[in-house]
Order: structure tokens, then C-alpha cells, then sequence
DNA sequence: TTTTTCATTGAATTTATATTCAATATTTTT
DNA sequence: AAAAATATTGAATATAAATTCAATGAAAAA
């Protein structure tokens, strides 16, 4: 790979960002191909020449979602409640290092749950968390205690869906900051 | 108004009931007028009969958002903490009774947030609800000690954020319920 | 019943957007 | 330096979606 590969892999990377950022703040469908190619100051036709279609451009970041966006996976956690302090702490803290994160996660959301989304690019997007991945947690953690009580299905789904929202917010405007972890993980804490 | 006006203005709100449930699951630019026309078995050319174009009939349906949807605004509230429950209580009893609410509310969000959504149009949503709508509330709460230290513009952010996932789950998936509302209110609870 | 008005359709048109392509410039290899 | 490979462009083409329209049917008014 000479030196016209690397800068072929990087032109590509600032496409793919580009487009991320686009896909994020306006939805996919409403992203022109020639607004991503205004934004990057490329043609059309270049653009084309670095992806197939615009589809093969979103399956490639949903792609890179699937593996850049997975549950920082919180380690050695005495308990329940902690489990879930270290992971949000872990996913915010992601979030403000690198921005992209927050917006791939956002993307995959979208991917996820827009019935717009082509059938086997959400395919893909369901690999990622879901709704129900804090059900066992959850449920331990009522057993110990740390984690108040309620069904596990709606707690998990209810925590979720603020971390969600509270990514889908930062993503858009990240000048607003993140809230304290502690505060999102109220929402289980018994 | 004879039983022909009944009629059309009846069909128009079968319309636009169409469109909002097309709109909040596949997004207003993703959502084709034939999709809506199908979805009330009626012709293309019929439907702009009774909108002038998509635009319009968005820019509609963001004006109902703008008088449905403002807060339910909670009476004669103790203190602060108060306030919340009830604010969370009734935006989630509205939307169960209702679920056109939580649409509307998802619809006003995307309206606001999406660069997407041409300027007259954002500038109707913008006057609902907006993130900094809590900070006199927790200002005072924080006083009284019911409502949580830090930030107050961060808090706010964060419980509205919140409640924005959740709305958007739920205008999306209602079968999975909503949560309980003071798990949403312990975000800013002391 | 005749006339008028409104509802309705589907095909034609226009407009917007994605995609291709032939031509040119630049870089790498020989 | 010549040849080969790759990058780049913008205009041409294709596709898809929005919007218009002339014609027809059905209901209301006369």
C-alpha cells in the first residue's frame, strides 16, 4: 500500500465523517449527495468514485457503528448499581473524548428504528445494544438492592432511552455539555 | 358549513394523521406523498386537493404540535420537586390517553432539531418547550434543597433530554409503556 | 330533472436528486 | 521522459419524487 493508498483510505475517512455528520444532523434522506461532496470540497463525480452509491456510504457507517459504538462493557463491578455508574461514566466519558462516538451512536439509533432504513442496513444496526440489554443487571441488582424496584423491561428501557436522548442532544449540539452520570443512573438506583 | 365541509375537513384530519405517524417513524424527508396517499387509500392528485404540498401539510401539522403539545403545566405545586412529578405525571398521562401527543411531540423535536426542516417551519416549532424552560424552577429548588446541586442549565438539559428519548421510543414502539415518572423526576431529585 | 359544484382519478409534467461517463490533469512506475 | 495508473471534473443521463391537469363521477342546489 504506497503512499496513493493512504491518502485514498484518508479521503475516504473524511467522507465517511462528513457524511456522519450530515446523516446525524439532517437524517439520511435528506442528505444530498452533492451536500456531502460540498462538504468535503469534492465533486460529485469523485465522490462517486470513492463510494458506490450513498447507501454503500451509510451500510459502511453503520458498519463502523457496529464496531466502534459497542457497550464499553463495564468491568469488575461489585454490584449492580455500579455496573451501571461505570458504564454511563464510561460512555460519556467516550462521548466528550472523541465526538464521533456520540453522533455513531446516534446514527445507529436512527439506523435501528427509522422504518426508512434499508431493510439489511438495519440489519446490521441490530447487532448493537438494545432495549433489553440491562434486564439481567437489572434484575440482579433488585435482588442485592441497588437497584429499585419496578419491571426490569421498563427500568432498562427507561434508562436507555434517556442515554438516548441525551446522546441524540449532545450530537446536535455538543456545546451544551453532558449532564453528571450520577444523574441518568438515578433512574434505576433504588 | 354544510355535511360536505364536515367531510372534507374530516378527510384532512385523516390525512394529516397519516402523514404524522409516517413522519415520526421515517422521518418528514424519507416519507414519499404517495406513501401518504396509500396510507389513506386515496390518489396522489386527491390528496393535493385538499394540502398544496408536503411542505404545507408538515408546516400544518407543526402548528398543531405548537398548541397540543405545550407544556401541561403543572398548578399549585409546593415546591420545586413538586413541580416536576407533576409536569412528568401528566406529560405521560397525556400521551398514554392520547397517543397522537407523543407524536407531536416527537415531530416538534425533529422540527427544532433537524437542519433539514426549512426555516419558517423551525421557527414555529422553536416556540414550544425548549431545554432551558427549567432552569428558574430548579433555581429555586436547589434553594429550598428538593432539587439536586449543579448546574441548573445542565439539569434541565438532562431531564428534558430524557424525556425526549422516551417520548421517541414511545410515539415509535407504544407496546413497550411507558416508565414511571418518578423515575425521570429522581434525575433532578436532591 | 337539470345544472352546478365538488370529489376523485391517473396519466403527464416538472423538479430534484442520484449516478454515469468521457475527457483532462496529476502522480507513479518503467 | 514515456507509459501506465489513478485522481478529478462537470456535464449528460437516469431515476425518483413532487406537482399539475384534463377528464369523469357523484352529490347538492336549482
Amino acid at each position: 500500500m504506497g503512499v496513493r493508498q493512504e491518502q485514498k483510505e484518508q479521503r475516504r475517512q473524511e467522507i465517511l465523517c462528513a457524511a456522519l455528520n450530515l446523516f446525524v444532523t439532517k437524517g439520511y434522506a435528506a442528505t444530498k449527495i452533492t451536500d456531502i461532496a460540498e462538504s468535503v470540497s469534492m465533486s460529485v463525480g469523485l465522490l462517486f468514485h470513492y463510494f458506490e452509491s450513498k447507501e454503500k456510504l451509510y451500510e459502511e457507517l453503520v458498519r463502523m457503528g457496529l464496531e466502534g459504538t459497542n457497550s464499553p462493557g463495564a468491568q469488575k463491578c461489585e454490584n449492580a448499581i455500579d455496573y451501571f455508574a461505570q458504564f454511563t461514566e464510561q460512555l460519556f466519558f467516550c462521548m466528550k473524548e472523541q465526538p464521533y462516538i456520540a453522533k455513531l451512536f446516534v446514527l445507529m439509533a436512527n439506523a435501528q428504528r427509522s422504518a426508512g432504513t434499508p431493510e439489511h442496513i438495519r440489519e446490521i444496526a441490530l447487532k448493537v445494544n438494545t432495549i433489553e440489554q440491562f434486564v439481567p443487571i437489572i434484575e440482579a441488582g433488585q435482588k442485592e438492592g441497588t437497584i429499585r424496584q419496578g419491571d426490569p423491561l421498563t427500568l432498562s428501557n427507561a434508562f436507555w432511552c434517556s442515554i438516548q436522548g441525551i446522546a441524540e442532544q449532545y450530537a446536535v449540539h455538543p456545546e451544551m455539555g453532558l449532564p453528571k452520570a450520577e444523574w441518568i443512573v438515578d433512574i434505576v438506583r433504588a
